[in-house]
DNA sequence: TGTCTATCTGAACATTCGTTCATTTCCAAG
DNA sequence: CTTGGAAATGAACGAATGTTCAGATAGACA
């Protein structure tokens, strides 16, 4: 029986998970300790495992998560639509969540190779669903025309990760309002892939 | 354990880097341990401090040596030339030098964090004049009508961005040739910056 | 042959790591 | 008030960390 007041396991429990977010994502995993993340929560180190089996599962589970609700988010914003239509929706909406979660962001493009296989193979298997989702916009574009690409493939590719690349460098402070890196991006991915 | 003929520094001192490079690549800094370099080496770990001061450095040298002999490179290969002609020759020398160098292009844009504040200060420095070199171009292009782009500084950041992303997903063994990725990069990039 | 010296070994240093667990704390229901 | 149980402590575990250093080793030179 949970109580309801006075129980700390509500609390502490995603606390345990955004304060090993903010470290990972800042540090790295692997230069990241228990008791660092403990500290940062406010409990000792051996009360973190409450909440998770071990270190692997707090990265898994962080991974998992994000990209769960990327491809959660995109779904409840994408609809049907002209492949144009489609694409610029698709690239201001991947610009937006991507600057609105620069952590989660990071953890998930820089700690893959600190996933054990069997945990790695998950993960690929979510980030590729959402490559995907991209892929079939401009694989209908190209069938009606309306982009002139040379490998539908490889643009794929090219777009994700020039539209990813904002999170390496754009600050709240900067010159840039979000809705204009937005415009621009989409407007060199629109001219990019020939439309 | 035995010199076979004449010093060995000359032989073990690049060893222990190529095996910094190729561990650091893989796994990461902060989870590759002298030992294991020593052990790639064919030494005991003790001996690695004949060849660096610390762990630190050998990280740092590796990124400075990657950044440095990128730059040099590029300038043995850039010549006085119309935008357009200059832009594509940097595309396809991005794309061809990263994908000879893979281990050196990932230590460089991962490890980033795990530099301490004084060799980032560095590192950075030579990140940007890089960066400088086709946003020099970007602007000339700009300047006589060439290109037309709403916002040079962002455009450079994502022809990079865009480019730089060829050395996450490129195998050998793949459908594409180099030369055939070099092309269809450089057709993106040309249609991004509208030329 | 014997000495010199660069190179490497192997052990040791003090920390830190992830993880476990018996014990304590403390709220809430009986 | 008593008591059950979830949550947290704090100490401990063996293993691994980066780094140091006295001493062993063996090619080069006299």
């Amino acid at each position: 029986m949970a109580r309801k007041t006075g129980s700390h396991s509500e609390i502490t429990g995603p606390r345990v998970h955004a304060a090993a977010q903010r470290l990972f994502a800042r540090y790295g995993y692997a230069a990241v300790s228990m008791r660092q993340i403990a500290t940062e929560v406010g409990v000792q180190a051996g009360a973190l495992y409450n909440y998770t089996p071990d270190k692997q599962s707090l990265l898994f589970d962080l991974m998992r998560a994000h990209l769960e609700d990327l491809l959660a988010a995109w779904r409840a914003e994408s609809c049907p639509a002209p492949p144009l239509a489609a694409l610029e929706r698709f690239c201001r909406f991947h610009v937006r969540y991507h600057l609105d979660r620069p952590d989660e962001v990071f953890i998930a493009y820089m700690e893959l190779r600190n996933l054990v296989p069997e945990n790695f193979a998950v993960i690929e298997r979510l980030r590729k669903r959402y490559e995907t989702e991209l892929e079939t916009i401009l694989c209908a574009g190209q069938a009606q025309g309306v982009f002139a690409l040379e490998d539908v493939k490889l643009a794929t590719l090219a777009v994700i990760a020039m539209l990813t690349g904002v999170t390496t460098w754009y600050r709240d402070t900067g010159r840039l309002s979000r809705n204009r890196v937005e415009m621009l991006y989409w407007d060199m991915v629109r001219k990019a892939v020939g439309a």
